[in-house]
DNA sequence: GATGCTGATGACACTCAGTACCCTGAAGTA
DNA sequence: TACTTCAGGGTACTGAGTGTCATCAGCATC
């Protein structure tokens, strides 16, 4: 129960250097532990600033709801991935700059792997704090779009495909992620996301020209027919896939 | 304001035959005329009650929050595209399958434009009706996904495809759909949704398999591989596409 | 026609999130 | 010292949502 807190994201304004927290930290810390113990809806506000030693008031100052308490480090890495988003150069491939932007949000996860864990335990309960990952979830995707579709403007499709990308971008990292704080936080997180995100990329920079990746493989893929399939379908599908229809 | 209410799916059991309409109905008409008259938050479900003429308790009988009278009819649309998936046969493209599931929820958007136009102005206005709505798109990509991941269990790769396909699927599909609403519900709404759907389909058929319709192809694998492209890692790649690693 | 059951509705009271408003005290500044 | 500023406390209020009980209409049964 000591772990908990806004810990992870320090060398920011929030955290001052005496090592006595911030009441911001202390309001998180105070709400963690009484929603472990007896849940979040069991929990009031009354009872956070109860334990925390502070006015009913000075909550609501600091978090607009109480769903806020629980997801207190999005605001900052919302922040973060808009900046990065901002300061890339424009010759570079739009969906890889997408992905690494999603890497953002599991670095901060996993920055803090019990406090990750805990928290996906505790909202995989909790109907309103699913909801509101769903607002925080919906913020990082219309991040990432509004960034492709700047950079998709040129194409007739741009604005589709911004929407589609980053829907699958969201999705391929959310699935790695959960994935990992199903495991309990355990191994490397990356590896799990790496391979989504790749798989996102890949799907939707083939149909196009191959354009970027590593290099390695992407040039390798598998046939497999049944014996005596008729060569007209082979051709045809071999047609289709690399788009000549 | 006369063409507000549940209107659109008649022949349900929330209307009865001597059209004096429903409790619910009327419940949704005087909150809409009164959301439309001074905003979401601006009215208060006494000031709905009064409207409707019927108890406060009653309007909570009906909708388990104030957001719900919003969205009337996704609860039995839900319902509708779970049935839709159940009854598929199991021959036909999975990714086909749920672009038509998909449909349905436009479907219930066109039976009534006005209402829907009205509804979508509403809820871009209004933070909590925003958040409401994707709990609901959430419930659809949910659905999608699970029949999905089924359709998919025997690929290595089957969870992370039903994530991210449903995930693309729906955010095409609203994508079109929101065009649509935007335009007031001018036109035709199923052309622009069509495209959006095949766009998705199309990227994410070519990638693997090209199986496409419904028996043929399937049977069809396609290699390419660079000239030169040193054994192993074809060999490599075979195998990994074929789940053996 | 009296009795009893049931399901829909209304009436009332209560909890709790969130807000508006104002007070206090500490720190800084002229 | 006087003035300002600002973080925080206290109080009262609004409004959503719930629990509980009373009421009443319809309907069957005796």
């Amino acid at each position: 129960m000591s772990q908990v807190g806004g810990r992870g994201r320090r060398s920011q304004k929030n955290e001052n250097d005496s090592g006595k927290p911030t009441m911001r930290d202390a309001l998180v810390a105070a709400a963690f532990q009484l929603f472990l113990e007896r849940g979040f809806e069991q929990t009031t506000v009354d009872d956070i600033v109860a334990l925390a030693g502070v006015g009913r008031r000075s909550f609501f100052r600091y978090f607009p709801s109480k769903e806020d308490v629980v997801f207190p480090d999005h605001e900052r890495c919302l922040a973060d991935m808009t900046e990065f988003l901002d300061s890339g150069s424009d010759d570079e491939d739009p969906i890889l700059r997408v992905c690494d932007a999603a890497r953002l949000v599991l670095r901060m996860y996993a920055e803090n792997p019990t406090f990750s864990v805990q928290r996906y335990r505790l909202t995989k309960q909790v109907p309103g704090l699913r909801h509101y990952e769903l607002s925080v979830v919906w913020r990082y995707e219309r991040t990432l779009a509004a960034y492709l579709r700047e950079r998709f403007a040129d194409r007739p499709d741009g604005d589709l495909r911004a929407e589609v990308v980053s829907a699958a971008v969201v999705a391929a990292h959310n699935n790695a992620l959960r994935s990992w704080l199903r495991s309990g936080g355990q191994g490397d997180a990356t590896a799990g996301v790496d391979e989504a995100l790749e798989y996102v990329r890949r799907a939707w920079t083939c149909e196009g020209a191959p354009s970027g990746g590593p290099q390695e493989a992407e040039d390798v893929v598998v046939v497999i027919t049944k014996r005596r399939t008729p060569m007209w379908r082979v051709v045809r599908d071999i047609e289709s896939t690399l788009g000549n229809d």
